[in-house]
DNA sequence: ATGAAAGCGCTAACAC
DNA sequence: GTGTTAGCGCTTTCAT
């Protein structure tokens, strides 16, 4: 080891430690060829030796691509946006795209933010995973920014329903909540508590009128069915679970409407001795990975988030089409141990 | 809109948009005075009207720090490190710093590429949360990259035991190990299965070290006490339950060695029709957020993940020292609803 | 208060 | 096969 030094190692230090010029050394690195393979391999020894690693500043100025793809998502310790990112770099590490993973806190201004730091280092491309916003000036700034940066050569997907003219991934959410109402008024519920998150999310919208479909299907009233809105978090479901036994409803079963509140909610119904699914059944929403380790197991509407991310980025990578592209996803009831008949009718 | 462009728009081009030079666009856009405050207010509205967004690479080349930190950590998705995380990224908006996470999958191969990635980055200090490994030489080409991004006047921290040379945030891994299997001990279990991660790593070692003078101290023998390794996950936790249930060991308690693989045993068990804390008392270590939500709430030893977090950060932060710093943490012990006496004697 | 010009470290023509 | 050199887009002296 010799000294401190004041700076990082640039290619110049490693050219003249090895005896070549500039070009030959950054060639020898890259593994461009025109240079003898022996001088090559001496000179990745010595800027081995020496520990240095080229300055991707420097390199993207020059050069190109910075072979690395953005992924923005609501919370990175949401398991739902976990699965998806693991799709995402799946895709990622097929093309040699280094992913790197931003979250938003469903903050909007936190989002346009991340999406700026992702255009100013100057991304291949970005995938945005959150759920879009009804009101599509919400929407604005953000679509504002993506256009710019598509026009300059980026790419651009989103995983959800947005305003964002961009090729998108449509998750299953309508045909899911009517999947999952159903499922509870086949098995003889008919009132049935919603724990919703933010309504201004289209995720929650798109949710909430495949419920409603499947209830005016059944011949009843969508009305008669509580939504509680809380946050769209485990802690949420708590609140909405809290509020839900303060209103003493008449409900027989709850739709969480992702399995994260759905969790919130169980652990506070066996906290006041509500016990599932005898006095109550629990359906939660997505299927993350921990749904089916639970007690009692979550019964929820699969949705293949995995894939989902996978197809985004494969989206994005694809050649640009002229108009935005929809790609939309299945889903799958996964009945487990949280929903029964309703007692009165067990019985 | 004007029609698509071919490249991201340059300072050049708002200067030009705003008629006046270069320098001045710059100026006006990182609020450095010597501006008017009239004109640096037009040229912001124009770049803003353009969708400007400042170059990283060429602004970072040019100037100096690049105002990020990266985080490296064994699992995205893992709540152990989203609260580490979490912790870190308050500290780091209060310095106005952004914090970009990498994720190494327990692989030496792919966390030396991280690090050389966030080196490549520029960024102005690496945190390394993930456990260190008992041998030294599995840390060595991760040492040597270090020193070399510190000589350059990089900021280095990490969080759990170490061979790098750097400043260290210890988790009470040691002690923590001890308190549980104490606890264990009182409640009359004589017995113990240890549902361990690789023993390769500093984390494994030193809960297993703390659990072993427990065992000794009580005049026991932690040879008795059985260690089944597996995968320091979910999903080694349900492996290592089924080992364990194949082995039919006269165990009356189960230690795992984080709270996820608790999670994952108590999932086996309960699909074994094994009562937990009835037949069966399962402990875990980390106190993650859901080990009060799952059923039954899971007995575990609380490490103050989110301060760990803050305080590796404002240690890299703090002027750097000249031998290596240690923090230490505490832990307590979290008892719940997953640990009883043994049936025997509960008897 | 504003502008002109010199680099920052690298890649990719372009010579030889 | 190897070396020389002109930028990439920005910040920052240094002039004016």
């Amino acid at each position: 080891m010799i000294g401190a030094v004041r700076r990082a190692l640039r290619l110049q230090d490693v050219a003249e430690a090895a005896g070549v010029s500039l070009a030959t050394a950054s060639r020898s690195l890259s593994g461009s060829n025109g240079v003898s393979p022996a001088l090559a391999a001496r000179v990745r020894a010595v800027a081995d030796e020496l520990g240095y690693v080229a300055n991707i500043h420097a390199r993207s100025l020059a050069g190109g691509s910075t072979s690395s793809i953005g992924l923005v998502v609501h919370e990175i310790g949401d398991p739902y946006f976990t699965e998806i990112a693991a799709g995402v770099m799946d895709v990622g590490e097929q093309h040699g795209l280094m992913v790197q993973v931003r979250q938003t806190r469903r903050d909007p201004d936190h989002e346009l933010a991340q999406i700026r730091a992702l255009v100013a280092n100057r991304v291949d491309g970005i995938l945005i995973a959150g759920s879009g916003y009804v009101d599509p000036r919400a929407e604005q700034a953000v679509r504002r920014q993506l256009e710019a940066f598509r026009s300059a050569g980026g790419r651009v997907a989103v995983i959800g329903r947005h305003h964002l003219g961009v090729d998108a991934v449509l998750p299953d959410n309508i045909a899911g909540g009517r999947t999952i109402a159903e499922h509870l008024l086949e098995l003889g519920h008919r009132r049935v508590a919603i724990l919703a998150g933010s309504r201004g999310l289209t995720t929650i919208a798109d949710r909430l009128a495949g419920i409603a479909e499947a209830v005016e299907a059944a011949g009843g009233a969508p009305e008669d069915w509580p939504v509680i809105e809380a946050a769209f978090t485990r802690q949420g479901g708590k609140d909405a679970a809290l509020r839900l036994l303060d209103d003493r409803a008449d409900v027989t079963a709850v739709i969480a409407l992702n399995d994260d509140m759905a969790i919130g909610a169980l652990s506070v119904l066996r906290a006041s001795g509500v016990s599932v699914p005898g006095d109550m059944s629990v359906a939660g929403f997505d299927d993350i990975e921990v749904a089916t380790d639970i007690a009692p197991s979550l019964t929820t509407v699969r949705l293949p988030m995995r894939e989902m991310g996978e197809l985004a980025l494969s989206l994005a990578l694809s050649a640009p089409a002229a108009r935005p592209r929809r790609r939309t996803t299945g889903h799958q009831l996964m009945v487990r141990d949280s929903t029964a008949a309703p007692r009165s009718q067990a019985v």
